[in-house]
DNA sequence: TGGTTAATGCAAATAATTGGCAATTGCGAG
DNA sequence: CTCGCAATTGCCAATTATTTGCATTAACCA
């Protein structure tokens, strides 16, 4: 039986109210009482509930974001930076020639560099 | 100056012969006599030539595959096998909502089950 | 209120990757 | 063809990210 505790309402609580997806470590700098164990095994726990998304974004730590709405990624190849974006998914998966394999999740990830840093 | 050594020969051509995306260790296996550190070295080095493609599939480890055509990746949940796939990349991109972006590389990653597995 | 059991903290273990440095080797100059 | 220097490699130790074991604490239902 799962139980419902403060630190895990903490945890999650930054990852709702942060823009961007953070790392195991980001979220234990923002609660610094939680120990780093516990923020790994609730990241884990809530990505298995499906409340947060787990990502492997290019770093070598994962990442793990709340789920406002689905959306898409664009990596900034010189700014590091990660855009969110929408796209009418369905469309998309269409145009995907996909044989044997049922999509649960569209997933995109788009690589290229952003206006704002390229010079 | 880069040089042609024999081993880093070795190690790209493991992964022109492989059909998956390979881990380091992956390739350290299948040429054990080729240090591990070298091999790390040596697959990064071939990434930033853009001889080889780097990806974080899920796992926790990097993999590494030859550029063989562009295609993307569909990965099972269940059996964790990686199928690769080609779209319309072009089309694609125009479904993108993207603004401020300039899409160097369309890479989808879609995650589902494949009918293999799918009891 | 109390008990059971999940959740947490702490320390130590793994796993993946990186860095330092001395020994080796490729390759162009002569 | 040989020499010499810089690139490359191996080995070992250091990081970094994540996980595991276990004793302690705290949630939640009777």
């Amino acid at each position: 039986m799962k139980r419902n505790t403060k630190k895990r309402k903490a945890i999650l609580d930054v990852l709702k109210q942060s823009k961007e997806a953070l790392s195991a470590a980001d979220v234990h700098a923002l609660v610094p009482e939680i120990d780093l164990t516990t923020v790994y095994r609730n990241l884990e726990y809530f990505t298995s509930q499906k409340l947060i998304r787990k990502l492997q974004l290019g770093g070598q730590e994962a990442r793990f974001e709340y789920q406002h709405e689905p959306h898409h990624h664009a990596v900034c190849r010189k700014c590091d930076q990660v855009i969110h974006f929408t796209a009418q998914d369905e469309k998309i998966k269409k145009l995907l020639e996909l044989e044997e394999f049922h999509i649960d999740e569209l997933e995109i990830t788009v690589h290229g560099t952003c206006d704002h840093t390229n010079l």
